[in-house]
RNA sequence: CGGGGAGUAGCGCAGUCCGGUAGCGCAUUCGCUUUGGGAGCGAAGGGUCGCAGGUUCAAAUCCUGUCUCCCCGACCA
């Protein structure tokens, strides 16, 4: 994948509004639509809410000929929008971060194909952060590029959305857009469909040549035609699918961070202060350092019963503990904070069951 | 912008209706006990009651104004 530096995307959206509005090759009208927003005081401003606008201009840069194509850029930048009402902590805010994909293809056929790939790889994504069980792909309207686009949607009753589902198909459909039409054109029945909140935790785009039209990004083909380049979109906002996991899999206890994203690994807790325990955690720590496992070390000097109970507030995938029993055992007694269950291994078993 | 709620000790709150010495829990400090599931007992320190004005012998409490925060709604590539 041809990456283009972030920086390069790092452009103002007001001096892309002057852009625009000097060029002359795009209308008022569309610079409004694009760029311009009104706070409640009456204060005009210019958000750069999303990039269609700057990376396809910079890719005018790139893209010529049949040959360069395909191509795909994706940046992780901060999006500005003008919500009416931020909420919900991290899940709805007026600035997020978001990673976004865009793609460029010569034809139809080349966007379809690689829409597709995108979608899957989306899925997997979102299974490896452990929501994949509820997280559906979902018919969402297309607006003025194609039919349909789709969004991902995790079923949660923090959702601030409402999508009809059908578990057996895996899918599930906005109810924006939830027609008899679309009913039928996905091939599903009333009966079958499920109403449920959810939480829009990415979604993707054909494009097409709207933009690409607009502003003039063409390539020339074999035959020395000039065409429009065909594009999509593709996001993910990391800062709302992070609250959308930590709704999903926290319990009465608090968060469970699935190994993937966890900040830490392992959460050591010692219990006891003799020079043995003390000397014996700290030995555990550095090794599992050494061995490029991520790992919080409480060491404070409190109440055993206080630690676990925070232990299990931050949700650290694994828990090790370290006491004067354990020392005499010879074993670590590690907890999982997904299941609770709980096993007695050595160091050496848990090193190589971490770094395999 | 419409509707609702809240500002009182570091944090979380009661007290306001019906005016009369500023309270509770957690946290903090000290002492003794406890020590693998958020310790127990005893003692201590800590507050311009969001801000301004008014009524009154007396205001956290009543009246007027004002500021801030939160929630719901409208909005949402």
């Amino acid at each position: 994948m041809n990456g283009i530096g972030g920086q390069e995307l790092l452009l103002s959206t007001l001096q892309e509004k002057e852009v625009w509005e000097s060029s002359g090759r795009w209308d008022d009208a569309a610079v409004d639509v694009w760029f311009k927003t009104s706070f409640q005081n009456g204060t005009e401003t210019g958000l750069g809410w999303t990039h269609e606008e700057p990376i396809t201009r910079i890719m005018s840069n790139h893209i010529h000929s049949y040959r360069d194509l395909p191509q795909y850029a994706y940046q992780i930048q901060i999006k500005f929008r003008n919500e009416v009402r931020a909420k919900s902590g991290i899940m709805r805010t007026r600035e997020f971060p978001m990673k976004d994909l865009y793609s460029f293809n010569k034809d139809h056929a080349g966007l379809d194909e690689f829409y597709e790939s995108a979608a899957d790889a989306y899925l997997r994504v979102f299974k490896r952060v452990g929501i994949g069980e509820c997280t559906y792909k979902t018919f969402a309207s297309g607006g003025a590029f194609s039919k349909y686009s789709h969004e991902f949607q995790t079923i949660s009753e923090a959702g601030e959305d409402v999508v009809y589902l059908n578990e057996k198909e895996n899918i599930a459909i906005n109810k924006e857009v939830y027609t008899d039409e679309v009913l039928s054109d996905l091939g599903l029945k009333k009966k079958d469909m499920k109403e449920a909140k959810a939480i829009e935790v990415g979604n993707i785009f054909k494009l097409g040549t709207r933009f690409s039209d607009a502003l003039g990004l063409m390539y020339t083909d074999e035959e020395g035609n000039e065409k429009p380049v065909v594009m999509g979109s593709y996001g993910i906002g990391p800062s709302r699918l992070m609250g959308t996991v930590a709704e999903v899999l926290a319990d009465e206890k608090g968060l469970v961070w699935p190994m993937s994203i966890a900040p830490y690994t392992v959460h050591l807790i010692r219990i006891g202060e003799e020079e043995t325990t003390v000397s014996h955690a700290e030995a555990l720590f550095e090794t599992l350092q050494k061995n490029g496992v991520d790992v919080l070390y409480d060491d404070r000097d409190i109440r055993a019963g206080e630690k676990f109970a925070d232990s299990d507030l931050l949700g650290m995938p694994l828990r090790v503990v370290i006491s004067k029993k354990t020392i005499e055992e010879g074993v670590l007694e590690i907890t999982e904070r997904a299941t609770g269950e709980r096993r007695f291994q050595s160091q050496e078993e848990l090193l190589s069951e971490l770094t395999q």
